[in-house]
DNA sequence: CTGAAAGCGCTTACAG
DNA sequence: CTGAAAGCGCTTACAG
C-alpha cells in the first residue's frame, strides 16, 4: 500500500517546517509569496490532500452534512437528497446519505455515527415509528444542527422543513371544483400519518366550502395494495357517473390506477384522476396524471438554506412549509 | 458543545492507564478480569465510543464501505444497496453511498474522497461517459478493494459482478416462443451500451434458433420519451396481429407502455407485452407485466461475498453473472 | 516571515 | 498483568 503524502514530506522536500506547509497551503497571511508558491507547486505535484481524519482529529470538524431517509426506492427524496448535494458541493461540503430503512433502532444507530464522525449538520426524515425525539435534540448539545424534512416529529421548537400538506391539498380540490365534477372518490393514506390527516381535513374544506353540491367519498388505505382492493371495489357503483378519484399520495396512486385499468377504465373520458405526487408515476401513464405537486428539490433548497443559518449560530427553531403547484396531465 | 468520553478520562476515573483501558475494552488476554470488568462497566456508564478519527488516524483502517452509484431513484439500486448494508452490518462494517449522478467528474471526486478517508471497499456501478479505469485500479494500490457491479468497464482483470443479461434475453424470448407468438417487436436501448448488445444478440438468437417462423422487428431508443415515440409510430402496422413487445429496460418499458396505453390497446388481448425489468414499474400496471427479473440484492449478496474475498488477500480477478428468473405477471 | 512544540484520541511494541 | 512512550497527520498559540 502506497503512502500518500503529508505535509511532513512536502517540508522535507522542501527544507521548511512543517509548520510553515500547513501555513502556505491555506493561504496565511504571514506567509511570504515565495514559499507560499514553492509550497503549493510541490502540493500539486504530489496531488497531496490533507488526511481528514488528522484534521478533523485536530479541529472537530468534519465539513460534511448526513441526509437519512427512510428509503431510497423515492422520487421525492432522490431529489432532495440530489439538491442538497449540489448546495452543498458550493460550500465545500460533502454530503453522506443513510437510509433508516424506516427502522428507529438503525435510525438511532445512524445518529450514534454521525455524532462520532462529528459531522456538521444532519438533514432527517424521521422514521413512521420514531418516539424518542430526545436523542435528536441532544444532537444540539454536540453542536451539530438537526434540520427535519418530510416526515418531521411533533415537537415544536425544532427545525421543519415540510411539503405544504394543505396547500396540495387545496389545489387539487380547486381543479376538481374547476372541472365541474360532481362526484368524488377520495382515497386516503394510513389514518395516523400526520400528512393524511392535513390533507384530508383541506380537502374536505375546500370541496365543502367552493364547491358545495359536490358528493365526496373518502376511504383509507394503509398500501398500495390495499388501495387498488378498496378503488376495485368502490369502483363499480361509480361507473355511469361524471367522477374523480383523488389519490393522496403516489403508493395510493399506483393501486389505484391499477384498479381503473383492471376495469377497463379510461381518464378522462370515463372517469378523472387526480393526485398528490412526487412527480414520478404520473408520467407512466396516457394520460399523464394531474397532480399537485410535492416538490422535493425545493424542499432541499429551504434545508439547506436553514443549514447554513444554523451553522452560522442561528438557534432560532423554525418550520418552514413549501408551497404546491399543479402540474396538468390529461387526466381530469 | 458537551466532549464524548475518551479512554482518558475513564483511566483517570479509574486510576489506571490508558493502555489498560484500551486493552481492557478489547478484551486483550492480559488484562485481568478484574480490571476488565470495572473498565467495561463504566465505559457502558459513560457510553464511551472510540473516536473514529483517532483509530483510523492509527489504525488506517476504517470500517466502512462505499457504494456508488449514477442514480439513486432505481429500485435496481435501491435493493443492491440494501442487501449490501445487510451484510456489512452483520460484519461490522457500515455503509455510505454515493450519487455519481452519472458524471464523471463527480465519480472522481467519490473515488478520491474514498481514497482520502481510507475505505474499506468500494462497490461501484461507473457512469455511461467513465473512461479513465486507471484511477480505479490504482485504488488497489492503496489497498482498498473494488468491486464493480452492474454498469462495469470493458477492461478484463478486475473484478465484476453483472447481472445475467444473456440469460434474462434468453428467458424473455423463451417465454414468446412458448406463447406461441409470430410477431415481437423488440425495443431496446441505446446501441452503445454493452448491455444492449449482450440482451439484443441472445433474443435474437434465441428467436431464431427456437422460434425460426417468428418475425422479428428490432428498434433502438436512447430514453423513455423516446421509446414511446418509436413504439407509438409502429404500433398502427402491428395492430390486429398476433404479437408481443419486448422492452429491454424498465426505462424502455415505461415509454413504450405509454404509447400502448395511448393507442388503447391492452395485454394480453390486443398484444403481449414482456420486459427486463427490476420488478418495480411492472407492478404499476395491469395486469402486471411479465419480465426477467434481475435481482438488485441478489447481485449485493454476491458482490459482498467477493468483497470479503478481497479483504481477506484475494488477488484474483473474477467476473460473476447473476442468472435472471421469468416472473409471470398476465400481459403475454 | 518561520519554526518548535503541544495536543487532538487512539493503538501497540517494549519494558518491567 | 500494567504502564510509559512513540506516533498516526494535522493545526495553531507562542516565541523569535
Amino acid at each position: 500500500m502506497r503512502h500518500s503524502p503529508t505535509l511532513k514530506k512536502i517540508a522535507e522536500r522542501l527544507s521548511v517546517s512543517i509548520s510553515t506547509v500547513s501555513r502556505a497551503l491555506k493561504n496565511h497571511p504571514d506567509i511570504s509569496p515565495e514559499t507560499g508558491r514553492k509550497v503549493k507547486e510541490l502540493a500539486e505535484l504530489l496531488e497531496y490532500d490533507p488526511n481528514p481524519y488528522a484534521v478533523n482529529l485536530r479541529t472537530h470538524s468534519s465539513k460534511e452534512f448526513a441526509v437519512v431517509v427512510p428509503s431510497l426506492s423515492n422520487f421525492f427524496y432522490h431529489s432532495f437528497i440530489s439538491s442538497i448535494e449540489e448546495e452543498a458541493r458550493n460550500y465545500g461540503y460533502s454530503v453522506i446519505i443513510y437510509r433508516s430503512s424506516n427502522d428507529p433502532k438503525i435510525e438511532q444507530e445512524i445518529l450514534k455515527s454521525c455524532r462520532h464522525k462529528r459531522v456538521s449538520g444532519i438533514f432527517i426524515a424521521i422514521t413512521s415509528e420514531t418516539n424518542d425525539i430526545e436523542s435528536f435534540l441532544k444532537m444540539d448539545v454536540h453542536g451539530i444542527p438537526v434540520i427535519f424534512f418530510d416526515k418531521v416529529p411533533q415537537y415544536e421548537s425544532c427545525n421543519k422543513i415540510c411539503v405544504g400538506d394543505e396547500h396540495a391539498a387545496f389545489l387539487a380540490a380547486k381543479e376538481i371544483i374547476k372541472k365541474d365534477i360532481p362526484n368524488v372518490l377520495g382515497i386516503f393514506g394510513d389514518r395516523n400519518m400526520s400528512i393524511t390527516k392535513a390533507r384530508l381535513e383541506k380537502f374536505k374544506a375546500v370541496l365543502q366550502q367552493d364547491g358545495q353540491s359536490i358528493n365526496l367519498k373518502t376511504v383509507h388505505a394503509r398500501s398500495s395494495a390495499e388501495a387498488e382492493q378498496i378503488t376495485l371495489s368502490l369502483l363499480p357503483e361509480w361507473i355511469g357517473k361524471k367522477f374523480a378519484v383523488f389519490c393522496m399520495s403516489d403508493e395510493i396512486l399506483a393501486g389505484s390506477m391499477k384498479a381503473i385499468q383492471r376495469k377497463g377504465l379510461s381518464a378522462p373520458v370515463d372517469l378523472g384522476v387526480i393526485a398528490i405526487s412526487d412527480g414520478m408515476i404520473p408520467l407512466l401513464f396516457y394520460p399523464e396524471i394531474t397532480y399537485a405537486e410535492t416538490s422535493g428539490s425545493k424542499l432541499g433548497t429551504l434545508a439547506f438554506k436553514r443549514m447554513m443559518r444554523c451553522i452560522a449560530g442561528s438557534s432560532f427553531a423554525q418550520t418552514i412549509i413549501d408551497e404546491s403547484k399543479l402540474v396538468a396531465g390529461g387526466s381530469i
